[in-house]
DNA sequence: CTTTCCCGCCAGACC
DNA sequence: GGTCTGGCGGGAAAG
């Protein structure tokens, strides 16, 4: 092993639930399904037990253990899903404190995958930052409504009619082999509007406390996997006023994984049909010409490599 | 082969 | 100085 390559790390006595190929999808649909959260507090419980069989006293059982639990046991999408087992659909009013770093010894992980996990929920005001390493939980009482204000935002946005338009420009790709260049006009012609302005949704009454940073990568599968998907039934609500700044909080240049996640589910609550490609949602959300670059600079790359 | 996405380094914010 | 936060690249696993 060369001194740049990913340390391999120890097994982690996790799930050993025979993990599909469509399992993220499962995930995305019940992540915040109560039914499916008891079965994970069942399952925690049964994992708990396979802990006492440390992997790291007996190597090797440990190297077993390892062969056993693939990658997608320890998939961002399933601790998430561990992660919501542990709290209550509808807190009391009594807040419900997340340290994290209790929730990092407890789901038995590096505190920068907690990071993770807050972002995608906070992005559905699910939980809030309430200081340093401190969130408080919300659950799903604030979803309703947040899912309300993002359809109305999405709408804002029109990435309803955006996506209308990639999918058909995608289709019309397809009957015409040389139309790069048309499809070049098409999209300086496309109108993003506000879109290219990037803002945090807050949810009215929650106050926005966490210090960020520009730089950004899209991650839309972590966001996607994590969220729940029971979007349709909350989406009826009328909402006149949106909290969307680029204000104050919200000034900080933002593409982070909590707005990126926030974007995404826009794009579900707007999008007929309610299948949404990574393909038309990358266009969106990171502009078509972004796109564009971030395959030139692959093919780039990977032209190097084999030269 | 290409795509997905986990790991953890480390920059920058914050204290 | 320390700690917290989270963007990001590398590369292994999955497809």
């Amino acid at each position: 092993m060369g001194p740049f390559t990913t340390p391999k790390k120890r097994a982690e006595a996790g799930s050993v639930d025979p993990w599909t190929p469509t399992s993220n999808l499962k995930m995305l649909i019940s992540a915040a399904s109560r039914e499916i959260r008891n079965r994970e507090k069942k399952l925690c419980m049964d994992t708990d037990e396979r802990d006492s069989l440390d992997p790291t006293q007996d190597s090797e059982n440990g190297e077993e253990l390892e062969k056993i639990i693939s990658r997608k046991d320890k998939s961002l999408g399933l601790l998430c899903h561990k992660f919501l087992a542990r709290y209550p659909d509808y807190p009391d009013s009594a807040l419900a404190d997340i340290c994290l770093d209790d929730v990092a010894t407890q789901l038995n992980v590096e505190r920068r995958r907690i990071y993770d996990i807050m972002n995608v929920l906070e992005s559905l005001h699910m939980v809030s930052r309430s200081a340093k390493n401190r969130y408080s939980w919300h659950g799903r009482t604030k979803l309703g409504e947040t899912l309300a204000i993002l359809k109305h935002v999405g709408e804002k946005h029109r990435y309803g009619q955006q996506m209308q338009q990639i999918r058909q420009r995608i289709r019309d790709r397809e009957f015409d082999f040389n139309s790069e260049e048309k499809e070049n006009e098409a999209a300086a012609d496309m109108e993003f509007g506000e879109q290219k302005e990037l803002f945090f949704v807050e949810h009215p009454g929650v106050e926005f406390k966490a210090g960020e940073k520009q730089k950004g990568q899209l991650f839309i599968y972590k966001g996607i996997k994590c969220i729940s998907a029971d979007v349709k039934c909350y989406v009826s609500s009328v909402w006149t006023t949106l909290p969307v700044s680029s204000a104050s909080v919200n000034s900080r240049k933002d593409k982070s994984l909590r707005v990126m996640s926030q974007k995404f589910v826009m794009l579900f609550l707007v999008s007929n049909p309610r299948v949404v490609s990574l393909d038309v949602a990358a266009k969106i959300l990171i502009g078509e010409d972004h796109v564009a670059d971030q395959d030139k600079s692959k093919f780039k790359s990977k032209y190097l490599k084999s030269a």
